[in-house]
DNA sequence: ATATCGATTATCT
DNA sequence: GATAATCGATATG
């Protein structure tokens, strides 16, 4: 049977609030490119907040900079950075105005434009597995989705008409757990990690702790 | 002008 | 599980 889903686009006040409830509403929700008549979208399995203030881990917990100026502006909008030489890695604003919030987009399930993810990432799909390694990651899934900061950095996220936004097709996602978030030093050990229990997804080696 | 580091990934063993 | 690769942002001289 084939299930025909509409996506809807979040408004701006689902962002205008503190990073760790958007962060977890986040889930289940769906990351959307619309370019040249093909649609790339894939559902929200794992995010990180990071707040704008007592959080070192944040990017912007020493204040505002050219790379970070998105943080501080207003919610709903992608804040794309360049990390290890090779990734980028997405980000959606969040609170308001002059006040720095944000949350990390970690892993992705695919649902349409798989073809075009994988041509994205350069991988060659012949099992589940492969299809895995095209979202499962913060700079797998901003490579499946061709985000880089020249392109998306200040994307409005809420509106369709800039191409890369997040809606919801109004499912409920299944139940959700909460970890130290991945790869940092700073602040290791805040809960802030929010991901899908069991969902096949979600990254890391020890993905479902 | 130069040095350091990182919200990662791929590719080994 | 360990590590090299890789370069933009930032801090410092």
């Amino acid at each position: 049977m084939t299930c025909l889903s509409l996506i809807c686009p979040l408004d701006r006040a689902f962002f205008s609030r503190n990073p760790r409830r958007v962060a977890r509403e986040l889930l289940g929700k769906i990351l959307v490119r619309d370019y040249e008549n093909v649609r790339v979208a894939a559902r929200i399995v794992e995010v990180e907040a990071y707040l704008g203030v007592n959080d070192p881990a944040a990017h912007s917990a020493a204040g505002k900079t050219a790379r970070n100026s998105v943080l501080f502006g207003p919610p709903g909008y992608a804040y794309v950075y360049f990390i290890y030489g090779s990734h980028y890695c997405l980000n959606v604003s969040c609170e308001r105005e002059g006040k720095a919030g944000g949350v990390l987009f970690r892993a992705l399930e695919p649902l349409l434009g798989i073809e075009e993810m994988a041509r994205e990432r350069a991988v060659a799909l012949s099992g589940p597995r492969d299809l895995r390694r095209l979202t499962s990651g913060p700079g797998r899934l901003a490579e499946a989705f061709g985000i880089t900061r020249a392109r998306d950095n200040g994307a409005d996220l809420t509106s369709p008409l800039s191409g890369l936004w997040i809606g919801t097709d109004g499912s409920h996602p299944g139940s959700i757990r909460i970890s130290p978030r991945i790869g940092i030093t700073q602040a290791a050990d805040r809960r802030l990690r929010y991901f899908l229990a069991k969902n096949p997804f979600v990254s890391g080696p020890k993905a479902h702790r």
